[in-house]
DNA sequence: TGTTCATATGAGCAGTTTCTCATAAATTAT
DNA sequence: ATAATTTATGAGAAACTGCTCATATGAACA
């Protein structure tokens, strides 16, 4: 274990920068409630069953059928969106119907589509065709 | 191998709003844009080096020793986000400072978390602490 | 009460991720 | 050129993810 940069190592290090900006640092709080969130937004089945959710509430089955996914697939997903209040349940009989439960989420969607756009333009051209994530994406 | 769903299987499943879900759901391509980006966020330590450059541009010596990182760590961590046109560099001799490439990201940051304080209101006690992703939280 | 339908959950496998160590590549200075 | 410094990358280990299968739980109805 070589933390290479612990400040005090004889490397070329600004410390003034550096202890600059650790100060200003978000609280690990928020930058683990941040990857939580995004973790679960980062799963092309959880954002397709958060679409899916947002022209409408759906019971599991039909999201289920709409998503073309096992029943089990669905609710294990509908599980950790609910435990970071992205989908809410209500019961109507034996079925459960889940909605989006924060609109802050499509909100979300949108900027982030915005992102990829800027991407896609003309100018600059594309260095990496982001070989990293395609992994996990094409499985 | 069991879809369970398949639209055809006669179960309860309410057809018409199905189809006309499946008709409004997102390209693939969106999706799976999403789903990288978010993919991308979705790591303390990727969420970390965003917060410290959106403070300014950072060498990547300078951004292990902020974050206590390794230096290969950060260097790995920095190519997957420079894939996704998240962070840009800039060579200066044989330095070379990162810096965010897209304004939205902070953006995106802010709203994602109001999302998660709405969660902390007084009102609904809260379901689910959150267990599913704590464990890769707490790793 | 017992059966049926809808949803939830536990276990386990196959595929990914992220880190570390070792080493290559790039750039400046001697 | 050679050495020194900074960044990038490949390989491999340990941990995590998302799916399926099997089964439990909950609600409605005979």
């Amino acid at each position: 274990m070589n933390m290479s940069a612990d400040v005090g190592d004889l490397v070329q290090i600004d410390l003034a920068r550096v202890r600059a900006t650790r100060g200003a640092l978000a609280a690990s709080d928020s930058v683990q409630a941040l990857a939580d969130t995004f973790s679960a937004l980062g799963d092309p089945t959880r954002v397709r069953i958060l679409d899916a959710l947002s022209h409408g509430e759906l019971c599991v089955c039909d999201l289920a059928a709409v998503l073309r996914l096992s029943q089990s697939a669905v609710s294990h997903q509908l599980r950790l969106l609910r435990g970071l209040r992205l989908v809410r349940p209500r019961r109507d009989g034996r079925v459960v119907f889940y909605s989006l439960d924060d609109q802050h989420i499509m909100a979300i969607f949108r900027q982030t589509l915005q992102h990829v756009e800027e991407g896609r333009k003309p100018g600059a051209g594309v260095r990496e065709p982001r070989t990293a994530k395609r992994a996990k994406a094409d499985r």
